[in-house]
RNA sequence: CGGGGUGUAGCGCAGCCCGGUUAGCGCACCUGCUUUGGGAGCAGGGGGUCGUGUGUUCGAAUCACACCACCCCGACCA
């Protein structure tokens, strides 16, 4: 395979593009907006499923599963969630096809015609509200703490893998309880969830914090979210959870009797993270010679080779310590293609990211060491064979751990405070990355600044510390600052 | 949905302007030999509805028209 990924400073959407479909994380598939996970990318999510999923399973919640298809009525019983979905929903209207009489293929049967229409999920509040309707009684029945693992649909103009696909593998929790102060802690709890993933797993440092009403979720009464900073200096949204106050209990008639018998609409929460945090964790860490992969997430995390391939002396220590890797939890593997020379490989499996790579070669073993190349500096060394399982051990946390120092350094580094709007430009024309800034908390402002920068405020940081400032626009007073950057 | 671009072998491209033998090149692939510590060398070989349709022409990858698909940029959104 002839070396011809993008280079960063070129073109950076350009080599993340290369980067997915060189490294072998996805393809484009015959339907537009629409990618094909390849079993590295799915190896990925498999990973990051398997943790958030013991996660979710770990703060009480269980997983469930609801259809694929929503009455379109069911859409339009909560005024601005169907805003928010309407104009980008795949609608299915006939259930069969037909021969056509000219032979030229098949053609949609008119005679098959559905009464109602059918909405492909773009997120399934809708359907499961109405669900919740027969399941919740009393406040015995409360909380309710589900989630799924699924595929959603949302008609994209414009797609990117990963990023934004027009379908996408998620999950999606949806969670109903007694009190408005459960349902908020619910909302924050599994915010925390989602940092805590993004930041041990992914190594991926991400801002907490609130969402402004203009970019709230469509029917929520508060979105908190993650935000992380790419290498480019975009900001990508990597999670959300919403407190969705009553909205949904009341668009969905989902009432309890509570201990005074008196009948309460319950409260409600919904929080996803999706495949798009393929794309963040590539964004993230990656460079111009491939993918760079967190350990704790790397499909494979140690590549063994031998040179050359086929030598006994070479695969006996290979086995070895392959043995002593997997004793370790360790995922190991021997190359053991004698069609393609060691550099070759050296520079796959640099694409592919596996965060350790092992080389034996002849004069190895003469010596007894091995050659042990780390993926995210490029750095080796040269160690005795008997020694390499716990390097290895301990330099897979020394990875994980490096990462998340290296992409936190780089958060800090490009997160600028400014008081004027003329630094505020300037930075992001320059620089880019996270500006915080002093707002006056009006929507009309938030457009303008849009509108003149293209920088949004992603969120009003959980954490932040109560500042006293004026607005960069109008000069209003305001009491702390807000995160802005421009976003994918 | 606006702007731009591209459709020729699995991938990347040339050929098109100026129509004319059997449509080329690199990588990849197959066979053989030599190699093997950073993307091997030599020799031989296989693989094509030139995006689709219609038209012009004795003749179309090449000219005209229409359509389709995808990519990139923007607006909208996870």
């Amino acid at each position: 395979m002839a070396k011809a990924i993008t280079p960063r400073h070129v073109d950076y959407a350009e080599w993340y593009n290369d980067l997915v479909i060189r490294g072998g994380l996805a393809d484009y598939s015959a339907v537009r907006g629409c990618m094909i996970i390849k079993p590295l990318g799915y190896a990925l999510w498999e990973n990051m499923r398997a943790v958030l999923d013991r996660m979710f399973k770990e703060t009480g919640h269980v997983n469930a599963y609801f259809p694929l298809f929503i009455p379109k009525s069911f859409l339009s019983r909560e005024a601005q969630h169907v805003e928010g979905f309407a104009k980008e929903c795949a609608v299915v209207t006939h259930h069969r096809l037909k021969l056509a009489d000219d032979g030229s293929g098949v053609v949609v049967d008119p005679e098959a015609k559905l009464e109602e229409e059918l909405i492909v999920r773009p997120t399934s509040e809708t359907i499961i509200w109405h669900t919740y309707r027969d399941w919740i009684q009393s406040y015995r029945d409360l909380p309710l703490l589900i989630n799924q693992w699924a595929n959603v649909v949302r008609w994209e103009l414009r797609t990117r893998p990963f990023l934004r696909t027009a379908e996408f593998l998620w999950q999606e929790g949806h969670t109903a309880h007694a009190t408005r102060q459960e349902a908020i802690a619910e909302a924050e709890r599994m915010l925390d969830v989602y940092a805590r993933f993004a930041e041990e797993y992914m190594a991926m440092p991400v801002v907490r914090g609130i969402k402004t009403p203009s970019e709230r979720f469509a029917g929520a009464e508060e979105t908190y979210c993650i935000e992380a900073l790419m290498q480019d200096g975009k900001a990508l949204q990597a999670g959300t959870s919403h407190f969705l106050g009553q909205n949904f209990a009341k668009a969905f008639d989902v009432t309890f009797l509570d201990q005074n018998n008196q009948r309460q609409y319950v409260w409600a929460t919904s929080w996803g993270v999706s495949t798009r945090l393929i794309g963040a964790l590539v964004m993230t860490h990656s460079d111009d010679d491939g993918l760079v992969l967190p350990p704790r997430l790397a499909p494979l995390q140690v590549v063994i080779i031998t040179i050359p391939t086929v030598e006994e002396p070479q695969m006996t220590v290979a086995l070895q310590i392959a043995d002593a890797l997997r004793q370790l939890g360790i995922s190991v593997e021997i190359d053991t293609d004698d069609t393609k020379r060691a550099g070759f490989k050296f520079a796959e499996y640099e694409l592919r990211g596996v965060p350790v790579r092992i080389a034996i070669g002849k004069r190895d073993v003469e010596h007894g060491t091995v050659e042990i190349a780390r993926r995210d500096t490029k750095e080796k060394v040269t160690i005795s064979s008997e020694s390499a399982p716990d390097y290895v051990r301990a330099l897979l946390e020394e990875i994980q751990r490096s990462l998340l120092d290296r992409a936190k350094r780089f958060v800090a580094a490009n997160t600028h405070y400014v008081d004027t709007f003329e630094d505020f430009e300037r930075i992001l024309e320059e620089r880019g990355g996270f500006v915080m800034a002093h707002w006056d908390g009006t929507a009309q402002t938030e457009a303008l600044i849009k509108e003149r920068t293209k920088a949004t405020i992603r969120c009003i940081p959980l954490n932040a510390e109560p500042e006293e400032g004026r607005c960069i626009v109008t000069g209003k007073p305001s009491h702390r600052r807000v995160l802005f950057a421009r976003a994918y």
